[in-house]
DNA sequence: GTGGTCTAGACCACT
DNA sequence: GTGGTCTAGACCACC
């Protein structure tokens, strides 16, 4: 759908896991985030409800209830009782200096997996390339 | 924006949120494989004792002692009784899955805050000229 | 601190914040209560009927419904079937100790906020005078 | 205790009244930041265990933790894992804006009640006395 | 001992 | 149908 790019097929689903240290209500709510932030959900796009991504995650409702009303107050999604959770119209992009800090995490890992200058600067194209081209 | 520098004084220290979700013992183990993988940390380095980075960071030893432990078992460190703690000869550097998931992520955020492929290439070689010229 | 005039226009108007922990229905139930206590809707005066004012909010006419009936429940308003809501001929006066409460938290929270006696004397001033002149 | 003052004992106790429309979580959230501003939880005092206050309200441990929760994220109180939670060093005071509304609305109240401007005036003199003098 | 989190299911408020 | 809240008790992380 994309272009041929080295960065296959993405697919934007939310995923838990229960045995990581990082509790289910947190993983959610950056995983939200995240897919906001990347556009893989648009401002308006309509949330799965509570109880759907609860079973779908196989977590309980009040775990979902809880990231979501996090979203709510970090204003990156807009609750309507009743009538269920979207996207907020403009979701809050990131600070440049969660930009920066991401970058520099990538590369110090980049650096400490041998990768040369080139290599890196090439897969920051490619991941570019996938997202850009349309 | 304010200097001229690329990324000016970086100080490889560790530190702790206590109001984290993510749990203080998770976040010195994290911090610690980051130091390791930076080159921050050499192989064959001496960290500090329990007791002592327990203090530092206004924590419980025992909390410390954990994270130590779940370090030893992943290889980053090695533990000599007696001897201390140290940094593993050849601590396990990161799979190239890992390093293209960063960078993905870190290209993600910066698409996101309407950065443009110069400003986010410009930025990837501020990280590289910052980390090896040293 | 900004113009001259103790405290200026004042519109009766009704709102309800949707991502209150307090429920629409409370809100309206109590902010109806608060202007015929006010005088802002007189004894005998004409509420807007349910579907109107549940257009005005944004919110369902049952909701509006519900808090009517307790309204008139509670003899703060009359509803005459077919001729709409009013506000009840003599509707119950706060009681003096509610007043007293209302006082002393508000008077609590001047002084926590490091108001001076002149200066909540002079605010209570403006109070009175923007509610009796008229 | 304090003088010979109109308003006698204050007790600065804990109360939840289950049938309010206001839930259980956010009137302990209110009570506590009262208390904290009105100076009856000083700076660095302990509040009671989560478990211990649940129990005394009659409620469910959770629902005392979300209050605490918030208050942490709000500033008045700040929680150490294992060391139970304490009133913060500098808890924030109310805005202006709080305390204008809190005494709009007991004027309101007042006048609505049938007082006259000198009992209301007086009435404010005895909150202050009451808190003062000390 | 402390607070933090999760669950499973209940009831409420709302559309 | 939606989300919001509460419960009762479990386990985890921490001191």
């Amino acid at each position: 759908m994309s272009g041929p790019g080295p960065t296959p097929a993405r697919e934007p689903a939310l995923e838990v896991d229960l045995r990581s240290a990082v509790p289910p209500f947190e993983q959610i709510r950056a995983g939200v985030t995240a897919l906001v932030q990347t556009g893989h959900l648009a401002p308006g796009a309509p949330l799965p409800s509570v109880r759907a991504l609860a079973q779908d995650l196989g977590i309980a409702p009040g775990t979902v209830a809880r990231a979501y009303r996090q979203l709510e107050a970090a204003g990156v999604v807009r609750t309507l009782r009743g009538r269920g959770t979207r996207v907020a119209d403009s979701p809050p992009a990131p600070a440049a200096d969660e930009v920066r800090a991401a970058l520099a995490q990538a590369v110090r890992a980049a650096v400490a997996a041998g990768w040369d200058t080139d290599r890196i600067h090439s897969a920051v194209r490619d991941e570019l390339d996938a997202r850009r081209p349309d």
